[in-house]
DNA sequence: ATTCTGACA
DNA sequence: TGTCAGGA
């Protein structure tokens, strides 16, 4: 029933992103404009990706390994939207989609740890990771 | 060093 | 989509 602030919690920046999902800073930022994510903006104005974010670039990548066009990916993944809006509105929330295993995302997630948590010490980051 | 926006030889 | 400029 939190799992979602979780999810939605504004954690990682550009460079992470891109090694994260494979997708260059470009394509990123234009999947961005087409409404398939909604990153959140520090305040120095660079954008912060969330877990939810990852998966839904994760699976814009694969659509289009799949060879599939924007239109096609927008169809596909804004109408997911509304299907999972209407779940939550009936309490029935259910979207496991962990694509990274634990090392994967340790591993990653070390350096933001070092940099986020000199600001944010013993943060949700560190006790949902390295707990 | 990293990311941001706008633009296109 | 890549890539470069000019800022923050």
């Amino acid at each position: 029933m939190s799992s979602h602030i979780r999810r939605t919690m504004p954690l990682f920046p550009m460079g992470t992103v891109m090694k994260l999902t494979d997708l260059s800073a470009r394509q990123i930022r234009y999947y961005e404009q087409h409404h398939l994510i909604t990153p959140d903006r520090s305040e120095g104005n660079r954008r912060l990706y969330s877990l939810n974010d990852i998966d839904r670039l994760l699976e814009v990548k694969d659509l289009l390994d799949q060879g599939i066009n924007m239109a096609g990916i927008k169809k596909i993944l804004l109408k997911d939207d509304s299907q999972a809006e209407k779940l939550e509105t009936k309490e029935s929330s259910a979207k496991p989609k962990k694509e990274f295993t634990d090392e994967e995302l340790r591993k990653l997630l070390r350096k933001e740890l070092i940099n986020a948590g000199r600001f944010n010490r013993s943060s949700e980051v560190e006790r949902r990771f390295f707990h």
